[in-house]
DNA sequence: TACAAATATGTACTAAAAACACATTAAACC
DNA sequence: GGTTTAATGTGTTTTTAGTACATATTTGTA
């Protein structure tokens, strides 16, 4: 099987490396599980366990195992960590640097996520797991910063182009509460009489023809997002 | 070291599990390495050696080596194919099904570059080698299709938006040849009157105060990609 | 010198985005 | 129960960007 391999990949310098040289990276992949509550886009961390980053808290990680598709590893972190297997996740970026890990070199592949943070199916399976506002988010262990950053941009540059938001969001929703959330990741005040117009336009939302309650003022109308966008939010896993 | 590392990815799942499982596989980089001749684009690809694919091209990769970060790889690649240093190239996905290579488990991240196919550097290291236009390619080795049609559809995307082209043409170009990369790439035709407009809003280009020569027709004037905007085009590469 | 084939430069029209205003509704308070 | 408060809901106007389209100009060639 050296040889094999060492045919697919001839080149000037590799030829007179052996196979071993090759075969002994390991895969991960990090997940920027992103939520929403009180006003703030929220990341799910958990504290590192390794001495290295004592203190500090690292993103949902997991290595990819020998026989698990790279995508299918990004579900299965999900599953084991929240519960929810109905989740939309997104490959953002790859992270190669030689010293990226102390204990040997992974290369680490970044998703994001979004998830209803009150879902009724969340259980979060650690004690050390917990949600952290994405506006004080200080230092993390790895190279954690970097990739949460790449994946805030990504999703940034996506949000307004794709109903991408709507797995922040319980089930019905006014249309104030999905402003607020826009608001949120995109960290700048929207007119509402723009942004209504802007959604109304996209064929996103459907009229639930309910109106919010338990709000000390005017209730708004209720919505729902449009079920026939529903399915390219779902995760792609076959689910186990 | 193995204790560190499981320590490092403990889940209820992992812990079972010893590191010489996951510490075996190989990271690769495939190159979409793009050039513009006779209105066409035009994709670098080199015959396969594998034996399961034989007959079939496939892009341009190599495996990332122990020492090696895996956006360096990317670089030493286009240099070793085609003497090229100073070219921009971008990540854009990692590929990572079980079985997309023959071989063994080789996770493979796909970068694109563009650059100019008469470039007075290029030369083509391998006689395999060569310039296939994208609007004639069939099936590809490995799942190098699924590789190249992310590539181009990320071009697509951006290339209205970001000083991307310029790298595919000589230093000095005309607005014609600018416009025909366009329409090479989008895949449409653009509106002469309209592209310019739009050309000279954004502060891509310099005019050299120069005619084009050796047309059949009156020749149009030449100008080059603004200084100020050739640095982000670079290769990030320390030169070795 | 007339013609062919490009360049160069608009202008008018249309659609999208941003700025802005007012009437309406329900809860909370006196 | 009337008034206040804080939202919702629905515009209009203005500005900007995008699309469609026309004419004069320059050079090489027959």
């Amino acid at each position: 099987m050296p040889d094999k391999i060492l045919k697919a990949f001839k080149t000037a310098e590799t030829e007179k490396i052996s196979h071993l040289d090759y075969f002994n990276i390991a895969v991960s992949v990090d997940c920027v599980i992103l939520g929403y509550e009180n006003k703030q886009l929220k990341v799910l961390l958990i504290k590192s366990d390794l001495e290295e980053f004592s203190g500090l808290n690292s993103l949902l990680g997991d290595l990819v195992r020998p026989d698990e598709d790279l995508d299918e590893a990004s579900y299965r972190i999900l599953r084991e960590r929240t519960g929810l297997n109905d989740v939309y996740l997104e490959q953002v970026q790859t992270f190669g640097r030689i010293g990226r890990h102390p204990s040997g070199r992974v290369v680490t592949t970044a998703y994001f996520s979004l998830l209803d943070l009150h879902h009724h199916q969340l259980r979060l399976n650690h004690n050390d797991l917990h949600w952290h506002p994405i506006s004080k988010i200080g230092k993390l262990a790895f190279d954690h910063k970097d990739i949460l950053d790449s994946c805030l941009l990504r999703l940034r540059q996506q949000v307004l182009e794709r109903p991408l938001i709507f797995s922040l969001l319980p089930e019905k929703f006014s249309l104030r509460q999905l402003q607020e959330v826009y608001e949120a990741i995109l960290g700048t005040d929207l007119d509402r009489r723009n942004f209504r117009k802007k959604v109304s336009l996209k064929d996103w939302l459907v009229d639930l023809n309910e109106m919010e309650s338990d709000v000390p003022h005017r209730p708004g109308k209720l919505y729902k997002l449009n079920p026939a966008l529903k399915k390219r939010l779902r995760g792609r896993l076959k689910v186990i």
